[in-house]
This record gives structure tokens, C-alpha cells and sequence, in this order.
RNA sequence: AGCGGGGUAGGGUAGUCUGGAGUGCCCGCCGGGCUCAUAACCCGGAGAUCGGUGGUUCAAAUCCACUCCCCGCUACCA
């Protein structure tokens, strides 16, 4: 059996987390329940980056210890991958576990061991008050934004990482070893490289980090640069140091799920340090654009962020995976609102997924006894070729990662089926020619069967009830294309509850 | 300023690479049908100078040039 090793970003967590991670959960797992049903032995990693300074000032803020702002904010990111559905194997906390310590000081000694870790003196405009430093482009007319004082120029020693080394390397295995979905970021990594990379520091003072972070290996007066330590934790998820059979049977990643916003960390720092440190490379980066509400940018001063677990609780999981794939390009940026929820769930889930689903086996079990058997098949098997091809244009959708416009194919099944059972009115051919109405729900019934495992991925709750309905075995993607050719069938409830 | 992405009916998208009647999808709107089904489903319709200008061509949403608007990144910041 095959191993598929996917990983979400792991977020930060200052702050608690917001609709665009949770996006992020379910392309992830839409992708990993997708290859589960179809036959690969899926590993999916997610967690929550602690060891950043602006961690501490958000803890401080909150008058918390940075360790107990960590782990509670973190529960919070769990919560919300728990009840998104999110099927994570390995949940790291990048502050709290031990292995992954190991990991960033593993991957430094070795980065260190390829001659590739340097010390140098940085110079910047660091602001007492913040005990930070600024880029000119984050002061306002050239003052602290916080305290409105001139920072002042300092200069401090930190260790940087031989990243000019590697423009070269990288650029091959952007284009031998690494696949970038979609395409078209491809050529806006490798323009960036072809400009020129230069050394990153990855090293703080531990008056700058405050204490916080993992100490440098063999230098307790400097901590580990967050991204450095961070990007570690796809490979501490993975079993790195303490599983090593599971690790070498999982690694190399076969995908890191990404925001736009953090493609160089990905694309361009982390395969370098990989290469330093004598590591294969992650097969592809998945790269998805970011949600907007209303329109406008999620920000906390417009105070238009969008509470996702509000969100679940409101409208339940599978209408707000449903949405977020659905309504939302898969690599574009995208729109949340409740509106369109409200809309897309009532439309397309009530009236027609819910919909169809419902009437026929409804239909089957009031009308037709309860069961419906094979039939020979005449127009049905016209609509079942048909669909046939859109089974095959889904798992070729799926597979280039295009979740999107796979699911519009998927419920276009749905419209198909609405459509057959308007056109044939069983409802008539009951009273009047039995057998044919026999095949109108045969074919209706199987279509049911199809839908109930095509959406496995993305609404996992609905397929299991779909599937159970109609007696049908855990979901084997393969098994789709074939006829199931008997149905017993109790009376359902309703898939989806209409929003008001 | 540089690099990248985007601008297609009221909203959202596909189509652009490999030019060929504005062709499709989802929602919304208007009209009709049907009644198995959650006022659901089915059919029909209105609605677009395909951001703008200029060019190549028998033919441009699609190719070329210029231009306007929106967004992201620009490196020690997740």
C-alpha cells in the first residue's frame, strides 16, 4: 500500500484562529479522504507554531504565561480542527514537544555540519519600548507604531544561513523534484530565486527572544529563528527522531497545504535547509489563496473576523466544508459571508443534493415496498454512462487538485438525477407500468450510491448517512463505477435542514 | 518602483496556453409546468460594448502593444 504524507501550515497563535485556516483544514482533508478512499495509507500532520516572540507580547498583553497563552490559544486551533472534520494523524505544538526540540536542533547541527550556518553581525531599527525591531516599511513617518518614539539603530550578532548557496539547486528541483500546484506560483518562485537569494538569519539574541524559542545548539545566548524551528515540525510529525521506521516510511512529505502568504518559507528556505541537511525534499506544495469577508480583508480593526467554530456551530460541519470548497476558488482568493452560506446550502445542498436523495429514497420505501432489484436498463443506462464520465473527470480533477471544479462536476450527478426522475415521472409509471418505474429508481438509487461515495471527501458526515441509507459497505472510491443490485430502504430523514 | 495574480450578465466562476458566432456552470430575477420530494423539482426567458485603447487576422474574451483599477509578495515579518 502506498503512503500519502500531507501537512497542513501549522498557524501561530497569538491570536485565536479564523476562517482562513479553516479553509485550509479542509482542502487538506478533503485531499487526504480523498486518497484514503482510494486505497493510499494517508498521514496527515497539522499543529500550531508557538515559539514566536509575538507570541510572548500576546501572552503579555493577555497577562498570561507565554507557555499557558500557548497551549490555551492552541487547544483553540485544535477545537476547530476537531470539529471541521479535520482527520489529522499528529497534532504538534511546536513549544511543548519534546521531539520536535529535537528536530530543530537535529536540523541545525546539520545544516551547521554542511558549513552552512554562519555568524553576522545584523544592524536594524529596534524600538526600547517594543523591545523589537522594525523595517522602515512597519514605522509610521518613521516612528514606533506603538510608541510613537524614533527607534534607534542597533546592531546585534545573530547566525545566518548559507541560502545564496542554493539558487542553483533549488531552481532544478523546481523543476525535477518539487511540483508547485497551482502552476502558475511556479514561475513566481523561480523569478524570485533567478533575482538573486540572499543569507536569512536564523538566530535571535535571548534578550530579543526573551527567553523564548529553542537555544541554538551550542549557544545558549541565542534561540532558534521561529521559521527555522517551525518548518520542523513537518518532519517531527512525521516521527522524526523517535520513530524512525515511521518516519522513513512516510518522509518525504507527499504535500505541504499552504497559504499565498507564506510560499518562500515553503517553496524556497525550507527545501534549501533540507538540502543542507542531507534531506529529501517534500514532493509538492499545495498553494491556496486567502478568504475575504464581505469583501474586504479579514482584520481585527475592521472587526470582521470570522469566528469559524461559530461558524460550525451555526450551520454544521459538512454545509461549511460544502461552502468553503465549493464557493471558494481552490487557489484564488475567495469570499466568505454567511449570506452565500445561507444560499449555497439551501440551493444546492437542501434543493438539490438533499433534494434528490430524499425523493428517491423516500419514493423507494413508501411507493416501491422498500426495496428496489436490478432491472434491464433502457434510457437509465444512458444517464448512468454519462455519469460514468464524470466519475472519471472527477478523479482527474482530484488528482491536479482542482477541488473545486470537482465538486461542481459531483453535484452536476445530482442535477442529472433530478432531472431523470422529473422527466420520468414514477410517480405515474407506478400506477401504470411497474417495471419501468423498477428502473427509474434502480438508476436513482445507484445514482444516490455514487453521490454518497464521490462526496465522501468533502462532506464525510453526509456520505456516511447517504451510504448507510442504502446499505452499502465503507467507501471504496472504486467501487463507484460498478452497480449495486439490491437495495433495502427504510424511510430516511432529511440530509440538510434548510437555513431560515 | 520591481515581481506575481486578478478584472467575463446583479453577484460568483469556467473558457484564454493550442483565436472561429459570447459558449457553459452556480446563485439571484421574471414567466410557465409538475406534485414523488425539505414551497422542492423540471422547462423557458430577460440580463454582458468579455476593464479601456490601439494593433495582427477573413475571424480576438483568447495573440501583440500600451493603459486603468483591485490584490499579494518584496527577504531577517507567520
Amino acid at each position: 500500500m502506498e503512503d500519502f504524507y500531507i501537512t497542513t501550515a501549522i498557524p501561530y497563535v497569538n491570536a485565536r484562529p479564523h476562517i482562513g485556516f479553516a479553509l485550509e483544514c479542509v482542502q487538506a482533508d478533503v485531499i487526504a479522504r480523498h486518497r484514503r478512499i482510494s486505497g493510499e495509507r494517508v498521514y496527515l500532520t497539522t499543529g500550531t507554531d508557538e515559539n514566536s516572540l509575538k507570541n510572548v507580547i500576546a501572552a503579555e498583553k493577555a497577562g498570561m504565561k507565554t507557555k499557558d497563552f500557548c497551549a490555551a490559544n492552541s487547544a483553540l486551533f485544535r477545537e476547530l480542527a476537531d470539529r471541521i472534520g479535520l482527520s489529522y494523524d499528529a497534532f504538534i505544538e511546536t513549544a511543548s514537544d519534546p521531539d520536535h526540540r529535537k528536530v530543530a536542533e537535529t536540523l541545525w547541527r546539520a545544516c551547521s555540519k554542511s558549513g552552512d550556518i554562519y555568524m553576522k553581525k545584523y544592524s536594524g531599527l529596534y524600538c526600547v519600548g517594543c523591545e523589537l525591531f522594525y523595517k522602515e516599511s512597519e514605522l509610521v513617518g518613521g516612528l514606533c507604531p506603538e510608541h510613537r518614539t524614533k527607534p534607534e539603530i542597533v546592531e546585534e550578532e545573530n547566525y545566518f544561513f548559507r541560502l545564496s548557496k542554493y539558487g542553483g539547486r533549488l531552481l532544478e528541483a523546481l523543476d525535477k523534484e518539487i511540483t508547485i500546484i497551482p502552476d502558475s506560483r511556479k514561475s513566481e518562485i523561480t523569478n524570485f530565486i533567478k533575482e538573486g537569494l540572499e543569507d536569512f538569519s536564523i538566530s535571535r539574541s535571548i534578550k530579543r527572544s526573551r527567553g523564548w524559542g529553542i537555544p541554538v545548539p551550542g549557544d545558549s545566548s541565542q534561540t532558534i529563528y521561529v521559521w527555522f524551528d517551525a518548518l520542523g515540525a513537518y518532519l517531527s510529525g512525521a516521527g522524526l527522531p523517535s520513530d524512525m521506521k515511521k518516519f522513513n516510511s512516510l518522509w518525504p512529505a507527499d504535500m505541504h497545504v499552504i497559504g499565498k502568504g507564506v510560499v518562500r518559507f515553503h517553496a524556497i528556505y525550507w527545501p534549501a535547509m533540507l538540502m543542507s541537511a542531507g534531506i529529501p525534499l517534500p514532493k509538492s506544495i499545495f498553494i491556496h489563496g486567502y478568504v475575504t469577508v464581505n469583501g474586504q480583508k479579514m482584520s481585527k480593526s475592521i472587526g470582521n473576523v470570522v469566528d469559524p467554530v461559530q461558524m460550525l456551530e451555526k450551520y454544521g460541519m459538512d454545509p461549511v466544508r460544502y461552502y468553503l470548497t465549493r464557493s471558494i476558488s481552490t487557489f484564488q482568493d475567495g469570499d466568505f459571508s454567511e449570506k452565500a452560506v445561507k444560499e449555497a446550502t439551501n440551493s444546492e445542498l437542501v434543493g438539490n443534493l438533499g433534494n434528490f436523495v430524499n425523493r428517491t429514497l423516500t419514493f423507494i420505501s413508501s411507493v416501491m415496498g422498500g426495496s428496489v432489484d436490478e432491472q434491464d436498463l433502457g434510457e437509465g443506462k444512458l444517464l448512468l454512462d454519462e455519469v460514468y464520465k464524470i466519475v472519471d473527470e472527477v478523479e482527474r480533477l482530484m488528482r491536479q487538485g482542482q477541488l473545486n471544479a470537482a465538486i461542481l462536476r459531483i453535484m452536476e450527478i445530482s442535477s442529472l438525477g433530478n432531472r431523470y426522475f422529473q422527466d420520468n415521472e414514477p410517480w405515474k409509471l407506478a400506477k401504470e407500468d411497474a417495471a419501468a418505474a423498477k428502473e427509474v429508481l434502480f438508476v436513482c438509487a445507484n445514482l444516490c450510491r455514487i453521490l454518497g461515495i464521490l462526496i465522501y471527501p468533502y462532506m464525510p458526515e453526509t456520505s456516511n448517512r447517504i451510504l448507510k441509507y442504502i446499505g452499502e459497505e465503507p467507501t471504496r472510491l472504486s467501487g463507484a463505477k460498478s452497480l449495486k443490485k439490491h437495495f433495502e430502504i427504510a424511510a430516511p430523514n432529511i440530509l440538510f435542514r434548510k437555513i431560515e
